[in-house]
DNA sequence: GCGACAG
DNA sequence: ATCTTGTCGC
């Protein structure tokens, strides 16, 4: 699933999505190549007029350094970042009231606390780590993701919730008591 | 040996 | 991610 938003409004322009059987069984440090493929597909009708992508999963803050969002970005030629809920690799260090996201000795992204949560926020493709905060942290509205993210999620639940529903049982639309 | 391990 | 349990707010 794949979100164009208007910024800084964050109001949905238009969205695609693309939908297949994974090819692979999820392996740490391998997301890209069991999401990349269909998400690319999933881009397709939107990525032309973005001008930077907000991932789901890591970017530079990955084990070899090149987590999905950077996969992405490399792929599509845009601006990435990467916006994760958990921590794959790498620590954080405090510095100047700022938690650093730090591998290998280099700053690859900034770890945000909202709403007593932590997000994972890293570098996925010519975006610097601390760019990469400041931008998602300006495109929070209130939840507990950025807007791409927040909005691509309920969407996809939608799709899957009512796609399922109109293909297991019987005419859609019909009310089942 | 033990823990950690995006989605 | 998916699943289960528990808590809080409307």
């Amino acid at each position: 699933m794949a979100v164009l938003l208007e910024y800084p409004s964050m109001r949905l322009i238009k969205y695609g999505y693309a939908s297949a059987p994974p090819p692979i069984p999820y392996v740490p440090g391998f997301l890209a190549f069991r999401e990349a493929p269909l998400l690319l597909k999933a881009c397709l009708p939107v990525c032309g007029e973005a001008d930077l992508l907000v991932v789901d999963g890591h970017g530079a803050s990955h084990p070899r350094g090149l987590g999905i969002a950077s996969h992405i970005g490399v792929v599509l030629d845009k601006p990435s970042i990467g916006v994760a809920k958990k921590r794959l690799a790498g620590g954080v260090v405090e510095s100047g009231g700022e938690m650093l996201l730090v591998l290998h000795g280099q700053v690859v992204g900034v770890l945000l606390r909202v709403r007593g949560r932590s997000l994972y926020v890293s570098t996925g493709h010519r975006v610097s780590p601390r760019t990469a905060g400041r931008l998602v942290e300006r495109m929070m509205r209130g939840g507990r993701l950025p807007e791409p993210t927040r909005i691509a999620d309920m969407i996809s639940h939608e799709l899957v919730s009512r796609l399922r529903s109109s293909h297991c049982t019987r005419r859609s639309g019909e009310e089942q008591p």
